[in-house]
RNA sequence: CCCUUCGUAGCUCAGCGGAAGAGCAAGAGACUUCUAAUCUCUUGCCGCAGGUUCGAAUCCUGCCGAAGGGACCA
């Protein structure tokens, strides 16, 4: 018995209870004689902490028992009465103020080892958002250095979300929009000039050892002498070349990060195409556009915002949202439904623009448009906090976390955290790559399923029998109520866009099978002969590995058979 | 002044209407038998004060503390 059956069998109960109420009402019992709308999402069941509270508990009972004219113990006891007759209840008990707390026959909740193994890779997944178009724009670093640490959140974090947003059917677009357009981008080449030529970077410019490096590639690549070039050829040059390779390094740091693109979206290619103008003018067919103090305007305010903005300043240049407009009305006529932006917290004022700017173009905000906000990653060493600063060179660039820690270390330390809490990465604490990293925990978890199946087959156990009824063993019940979750963990982190539900829930996972493991043999001992229980602990074993690596899956992180 | 997020065990953090959790650190125990990177035992005015509710760590208001943000910068 699944849990999705079980919350059925509550919910035809308390309906059945209800219809009961109302059909023998009286017109003036007032509050009974109403109907009393219940659905599934009522009949929720949860898995009590507390091994003595059963396999489940619902709090339906005090949810409704007012609007049944009725005390919830009493109406617990009601319920409880018919959920011990439903097949695969073993028993029932009422706690508390009214909680149902529900323990399954073994034979009906060890059924699901098997459904699990029969799943495979495909356990845990959903249809929260089956055919729905999600384009989920992240990272988005500008290509004027290599992407730094905290970027480096949003490339684990994004690229989990959309690895869940796919297990629930959404069809996925990862997006980086690249910022090749603009001052920051001048400045960027100009810098890269001033270390060709051996002068000191500009007063504005960045000055890592990475600007020497491209300088020189770009130079590599030109046939002749850059010292000869007029300034604007120069510029045009390195602006031009040393993006491109630029970009290229970026590209190259998130794909060994595991975190792959679909579209690589160039600013600079909206402003080449019109599609700015294209986009403006779109607005102001629709009246929402105005010219005051030598600049084009769009009225945010009449869609929530705390003050108009500007699209095109005085001096005639684009205003950096002139953008943002343009490429929010590019993704929805590629036909995406959703267009969700991963922004870090110091961008959080962004919010009432790009909403009002949502609206205008007479969309739904918060569901054609949809802006999360992570907290920013605190770099520290010994304790105190480190500056990071492009223009000085002191960048911890991705490849220095990678190198630290690995890639699963890396991703998996910065996606167990809620994106709302700010994480604190201790330098020295990485470069000692010490164990205490749960990922360690988990993947150990995982290899020793591999390692116990190993085992099994070469003591010849199989999977050729199951029978669920044998497992009884409290830590059996336990392991199996923990592998029930995978499926709304997994509709969960999509809901709210939360991948660390993942994390932590696997690490739930991994500590029951350990617990497990120390009391259930799959093998037998010495001479013993192989018996049913051992095949059927082998399905339950089996799936155990196959809950594991489908959530580390999901947060992109490797599950090896061995460590 | 306004906005956003955070404040839970010694530390790092989950939980976000329903019966206070994990890891780490510290101490004590458990391997001749499937991986001891494991397991067992030991820790709390959920920042403070009100409110809503049958019920609040969770929702609302105020205050205190921390971080970030409020441009014709990007």
């Amino acid at each position: 018995m699944t849990p999705a059956e079980l919350s059925a069998s509550l919910l035809a109960i308390v309906q059945g209870i209800a219809e009961r109420r109302r059909a023998t009402a009286t017109a003036d019992d007032g509050a009974a004689a109403a109907p009393v709308e219940i659905t599934i999402a009522d009949a929720v069941l949860e898995r009590p902490r507390n091994r003595d509270h059963g396999d489940w508990a619902s709090n339906i009972a005090m949810k409704f028992a007012k609007r049944l004219g009725s005390n919830p113990r009493e109406l617990a006891t009601e319920i409880a009465g018919e959920l011990t007759e439903t097949d695969g209840v073993a028993r029932v008990d009422i706690a508390g103020p009214g909680f149902i707390n529900i323990t399954l026959e073994a034979a009906a909740a060890g059924a699901l080892a098997k459904a699990i193994v029969e799943s495979g890779g495909a356990y845990g997944n959903g249809d929260y958002y089956a055919g729905v178009t999600i384009n989920l724009e992240f990272v988005s670093a500008n290509p004027t250095g290599p992407i730094h640490i905290g970027g480096v959140r949003w490339a684990a974090v994004g690229d989990s979300l959309a690895r869940i947003f796919q297990a629930v059917g959404g069809v996925v677009t990862r997006e980086y929009y690249f910022n090749d357009h603009g001052a920051q981008i001048d400045r960027f080449a100009r810098s890269l000039i001033a270390s060709a030529l051996g002068e000191p970077t500009p007063e504005d410019g960045y000055g890592g050892v990475y600007i020497s490096e491209i300088a020189a590639r770009v130079i590599e690549t030109f046939d002749g002498d850059v010292r000869d070039l007029p300034r604007d050829e120069a510029q045009e040059l390195f602006r031009a070349v040393g993006v491109d390779f630029m970009f290229a390094d970026i590209k190259k740091s998130l794909h060994d990060f595991g975190v792959d693109f679909d579209v690589y979206f160039h600013e600079n290619s909206l402003h080449e195409s019109k599609a700015v103008e294209r986009a403006i003018a779109r607005l102001r067919e629709l009246g929402h556009v105005y010219e005051a103090d030598n600049a084009t305007w769009l009225r945010t305010t009449d869609f929530g915002d705390d003050r108009d903005r500007v699209i095109i300043k005085s001096d005639g240049e684009a205003a950096y949202i002139a953008g943002d407009l343009a490429y929010y009305l590019d993704k929805r006529e590629r036909g995406f439904e959703r267009n969700i932006i991963m922004l870090g917290a110091d961008h959080h004022g962004y919010i009432g623009r790009m909403m009002a700017m949502c609206a205008a173009f007479g969309d739904t905000p918060g569901v054609n448009l949809e802006i999360l906000i992570g907290q920013l990653v605190n770099l520290m060493r010994d304790g105190e906090p480190v500056r990071m600063s492009k223009r000085n060179g002191t960048v911890v660039s991705m490849e220095d976390l990678v190198d630290a820690v690995g890639v699963d270390a890396g991703r998996y330390s910065l996606v167990r955290f809620s994106a709302d809490s700010m994480i604190d990465i201790d330098l020295d604490l990485l470069t000692k790559r010490s164990n205490d990293n749960p990922v360690f925990y988990v993947q150990y978890a995982h290899a020793r399923t591999q390692a116990v199946a190993r085992n099994a087959s070469a003591s010849g156990v199989d999977r050729s029998a199951f029978d669920a009824s044998l497992l009884t063993h409290p830590t059996e019940a336990s392991l199996l109520g923990a592998l029930s979750e995978l499926p709304r963990v997994v509709q969960q982190a999509a809901e709210l866009r939360e991948p660390h539900r993942v994390a932590r829930y696997i690490e739930e996972v991994a500590g029951t099978y350990h617990r497990w493991y120390d009391a259930c043999r799959v093998t037998p001992l010495g001479d013993e002969e192989v018996t049913d229980l051992h095949r059927t602990r082998l399905w339950l074993n089996d799936a155990a590995g196959q809950v594991i690596r489908n959530g580390l899956g999901l947060l992109g992180v490797s599950a090896p058979d061995r460590m």
